[in-house]
This record gives structure tokens, sequence and C-alpha cells, in this order.
DNA sequence: CCGAGCGAGATTGGATGCAATCTGACTCAC
DNA sequence: GTGAGTCAGATTGCATCCAATCTCGCTCGG
């Protein structure tokens, strides 16, 4: 069951405070904030029908994540990564998605099922040229995976790291090529789960993480003032 | 209640925020608060003359941390960590301090000096029989040398997951020949550090890091619920 | 004796109000 | 023309206020 472009009415979540945290989210995926992008706190609390209170205790939290940027008195922005930053976001993936990708369990078959769907889905976005969809989707493919280590710390980390560049993610995804070699890529770390090559889906990993890093560059090299 | 005889310039910290988050990160290191403990948003209030609004955007970093744990109109726990989380702290330092260390630049020798320097204020307050500043100092001594490896976002991370185990870190110190491994093995890393011998810095720190497993085991062992 | 039901007090979640501070435009002296 | 001074509007930081919810001891029927 799921609910495509379905984001903007998440009354489910208990709080307030995660219902902004959520909408940020969403609006970092959506492109809707791009890095530099002042966050007033007021514009939010009217966009979600809430006060600034919930809204500043959601801003306080991406900000200690590292997400946005704070300058007392003066407000919240969403950070803008140097490429040395963004090289550390690739460091520590690197390290702690091995950790996590040794240490999968076997997948049942109907868990390598439902992961095959979403990677089907992730080719369906992009056909429809939905990069919301699909940077939503592809972090979808990626952490069910990780969750399945039981690693609940570790992936909680790792789910911290990507979140710095979830405002970056949709750039990554841009270029069509990408898009296929990206489903193409799922596919095969999907094969390796289900023949519990672990060491082939480490190395995988790898290569698709580096995958990556060509459109990071072209992100990276046009400083126009 | 109001004091706004407009005293208050004094503040060492900017903001409320920060200094509630500091203060509790102090009570957690002085044990003043241990894993379980209930945090009151109105206690802590009045300890330091802010109102609740400060405190709950503190808590609520502190709970996205993983430092304290949060239940919805009931309110906010220090998190009491199972023996699989703790193990996944170990992981990530591991991995994560490996990078870092791999990394450190050739320290001048005034640097080597201030290292040296903290790990004696760490002998000296294990002589005081002072825990509270031992852990303190013993942060300060491993997160001097990963700052200066400049990936200033895995130190971030690091000191995240550090972080995680304030709460128990002076229980590992607790006993006096723990006390005395710890220091000498910091100099030992100093001398590492000086020779420029990166690989058996990162091994020294593995062994370092496993040197305090005993003690936690037995933080772990004893649930006579 | 014991468990379900109940209510007062404690506590949190969120809204609102106001002072402090920043920003950006405007003025004016040089 | 240019740079320092300043002033209004915008915005944040924090305090205060109220409603919603939970906790826990008490009562009461079985």
């Amino acid at each position: 069951m799921t609910a495509q472009t379905g984001a903007e009415r998440l009354d489910a979540v208990s709080g307030a405070v995660a219902q902004v945290v959520e909408e940020l989210r969403a609006m970092l995926f959506a492109r809707d904030l791009t890095p530099g992008s002042p966050v007033r706190q007021e514009a939010l609390a009217a966009r979600l029908g809430v006060s600034r209170a919930p809204v500043r205790e959601a801003l306080r939290v991406l900000a200690s994540e590292g997400v946005l940027d704070h300058v007392r008195n003066v407000g919240y922005r969403v950070k803008v990564l140097t490429a040395a930053e963004f090289e550390q976001t690739y460091l520590m993936r690197r390290v702690l998605e091995a950790e996590v990708l040794r240490r999968l369990p076997p997948f049942p078959t109907p868990a390598l099922q439902r992961l095959s769907a979403v990677n089907e889905q992730i080719a369906e976005a992009s056909a429809r040229g939905d990069l919301t969809a699909m940077a939503r989707l592809n972090s979808d493919f990626h952490f069910r995976m990780f969750t399945a280590s039981g690693l609940d710390l570790v992936v909680a980390e790792l789910r911290r790291v990507w979140q710095l560049s979830d405002g970056y993610r949709a750039y990554l995804l841009h270029d069509p090529i990408s898009q296929k070699r990206i489903v193409d890529e799922h596919a095969e770390m999907v094969e390796a789960l289900r023949v519990r090559d672990h060491e082939r889906l480490v190395s995988l990993m790898d290569h698709h993480r580096d995958g990556t890093r060509p459109q990071l560059e072209a992100v990276f090299t046009p400083p126009p003032a």
C-alpha cells in the first residue's frame, strides 16, 4: 500500500512537532526548500496551522542534526554543504553501511519481493519524471535493507547522515542515465541479498554510492558569486 | 517570579536553550541524572532561572540525539541503554574513530604537550577521586585528537555517539585499576602521535576502547528487578 | 481481599504576548 | 558620491497562560 505523492496530510503523526519535522523533510525532498533557503517560523506555523512553539522545537531538532543552520536573533536556514562536508557524508556512509550490510540476516522471500517492488516504483517514478518521489523511494529502498540489520542505533545515525544531504539528493538523480543505473544497481543488490553474498553486497553498495559522485561535482563546481 | 531587574547580562552561553543543554550534559556527567531518571520541565526551568519554553527545546534536542527518551504527555527521561545498544556505540566508535585517526595531520609539539597536560589532569582527578572531572577530561582528551582531523561532520557524529553513553561513562571509570590503565594508554597514544604512527594509534585506540568493556558488563549484569 | 471506576493534583502540549534584536532603507554630513 | 548614523518594520527569544492528558491514591461493588 504505497500512496504515491500523498505527503501533505500526515495528521497520523502524534505531535505537532513531529508534524513540522516531517513537513520540513518533505519540503527538502521536494526542493521546496533548497540549501541556503531561510526558514521563517511564522510562515511555517501558518502553513501547518500550528503556533510557533512547536515550530521552534522542530527547527531546533533539525539544526542539531546539521540539516539547518541557526544564527541567534536572525533565524534558521537550510545548511549549505561544502564539498569537504559532502565528502565526509560519503565517508561515514561507506564505513557505517558496510558494517550494517555485513550483519544483515537472511532476507525471507516476501521481504525481497517488497524490496524489489520499491525498486519498481523507483523506475515508475523515473518514467513519470517525479524526482521527489524518486528521492523518497530511494531512501526507502536503502533503509529497508539497513533496518533489517536490527542495528537500530547505527541505522539512526545513518539516517542522520543521509538527511544531511537530503537537500541535494534530487540533484543526484536528475540525469536519466543515472536513474537507470540506480535502478539496475538496486536490482543487483537484491540479487546479492537473495544469494546471501554479503561481501558482494558491500562492494555493490560502494560502487553504487561512488556512482553519484560525478553528479555531485556538477553541483559544487558552478559557483557564480 | 519575574526577575526583570535586568541583571542577567553575564550569560556565558548565548542562548537559554544552549544553557539548558549544557546543564543537562553536565548533570549526566555528574550522575546527577542517571539512566532512567525522569526530567521534569518545571524543575529544570526553576533550577536554571528560565521558563519552560527554552527547556522544552533543549529536551527535544537531547531526545533527538537519543540521550533522552520521550513519551508524549508523560515526559522525558534519561535513556536506558540495552547491552545491544551499547555494543552498537562501540561499533560506531570503532569504525568512525579509525577513519578520523588515520587522517590526523602531524601534531605540532605544543599541541602534543597540551594533550599530555590533559592526561596529567586526568591522573590528578583520579588521585582526587573526582569521577566527574575524569569523565569530562577523558572526553576532552579524545576529542582534542579527533578535532585535529578537521573532519568536523564526522567528529560531530562521534560526539553524538559518545554522548549516548555519557550517563554510563563514570561507571566505566569507577575502578582505580582502570583509571591507571586509561592514563597509561593515553600516554601511549600521545607517543604514537608524536612519531606519527597512525596504524599503531588506531590499534592502541581499539585496545583502549575494548578495555572498558569488562566494566560495562558489570553494569549490565545485575538486574534484580 | 481484589480489581474496576473515579477524581484531584501533577505535568505536559501548544497558543499567545511582549521585549530584544536584526535588517534594510533612508537621511545627512562630508 | 559615499559612508556613518538612525529609525521603522520584521523576526526572533523567551515568559506566561490555558487546555488536554496522565498518574496515582481512593472508593466501592463483587
